[in-house]
DNA sequence: CCCCATGTTCGACA
DNA sequence: GTGTCGAACATGGG
């Protein structure tokens, strides 16, 4: 489920928690997604500790604990973060729960592809202040794509847009609305793509991303029908631009849909 | 039973 | 070493 913007949505929903103090931590160690993460000493630590802050960047998730605590969630294919009831009961993949006066922050996932951290440090942890240019950020250059494509040259566009090193927080369905804003066919080999139309490329992905963080990072606002969006899911969807029917494949290790008839670009011969 | 899933990582291979 | 690709991860839904 999770690209960026959803990402967004969900950190929103522990925002209830932001200035009250932990009381009580539950959660199963047993699960995958805590992988090297330190549980015992998130049960000891935050209790106590008061939430201050919880920010995004691409798929990636931090929350801050009394300025020194750092809980880094990732919610994978099925995650998902929620605020419960002071009554609230745990259910079987609430992995990790969080009691406040006013109720629960709880992160679920079904699918145990999530991932949690947790640092105690004054400053952000390496991982988080490692992370690659946000979308749409100063650092986050044509140029810099330009050299990227450069290195990826051998694949395919499509895989190429879905690595977070240099693209953070864009996934699957982000990738077919820019490609397809883009008029370039997923299959198009990364090298090949021309100096105008990757220009093009980038001006789509930074409006996929604000795009989406205007509908879905706010209130998970159903997009409007003009997108690819809403037509890409299922067999048989009509392209909004064309009125052909959308094809779907394996592209880039990933199921794809694209609109062959707007979708004409190829890249240039060698 | 089958196939599919908005993600990441690891290992094989060129 | 570099880059690309497919399988594996774990679970639920259609």
């Amino acid at each position: 489920m999770p690209e960026l913007a959803e990402v967004a949505f969900y950190k929103n929903k522990w925002m209830p928690a932001q200035g009250l103090k932990i009381k009580q931590v539950a959660l199963n160690q047993q699960v995958r997604v805590f992988r090297k993460a330190p549980t015992t000493e998130i049960c000891t630590r935050l209790p106590g500790a008061t939430l201050t802050m919880g920010e995004t960047h691409g798929k990636q998730m931090i929350f801050l604990f009394d300025d020194r605590f750092w809980l880094g969630v990732h919610l994978g294919m099925a995650g998902r973060l929620s605020f419960e009831a002071t009554t609230y009961k745990i259910q079987k993949h609430d992995h990790l729960c969080l009691e406040t006066d006013k109720g629960w922050a709880v992160f679920t996932d079904t699918r145990h592809f999530g991932r949690i951290r947790f640092n105690e440090s004054r400053s952000a942890p390496e991982w988080w202040a490692r992370l690659p240019p946000k979308i749409g950020s100063e650092h986050f250059t044509l140029p810099r794509m330009e050299a990227f494509l450069r290195r990826r040259k051998g694949a395919c566009i499509k895989a190429v847009l879905l690595m977070q090193e240099q693209f953070p927080g864009l996934g699957n369905w982000m990738v077919d609305e820019i490609l397809w804003r883009s008029k370039i066919h997923p299959a198009t080999t990364a090298g090949l793509i021309g100096e105008k139309k990757r220009a093009e490329l980038f001006s789509k992905i930074l409006e996929v991303e604000s795009d989406a963080m205007r509908v879905i990072g706010k209130n998970w606002g159903d997009p409007p029908d003009h997108w690819l969006f809403n037509h890409r899911w299922k067999d048989g969807g009509t392209c909004p631009k064309t009125g052909t029917t959308l094809k779907r494949a394996t592209i880039g290790g990933r199921t794809t849909c694209w609109s062959p008839k707007h979708q004409t670009y190829r890249g240039l011969k060698k």
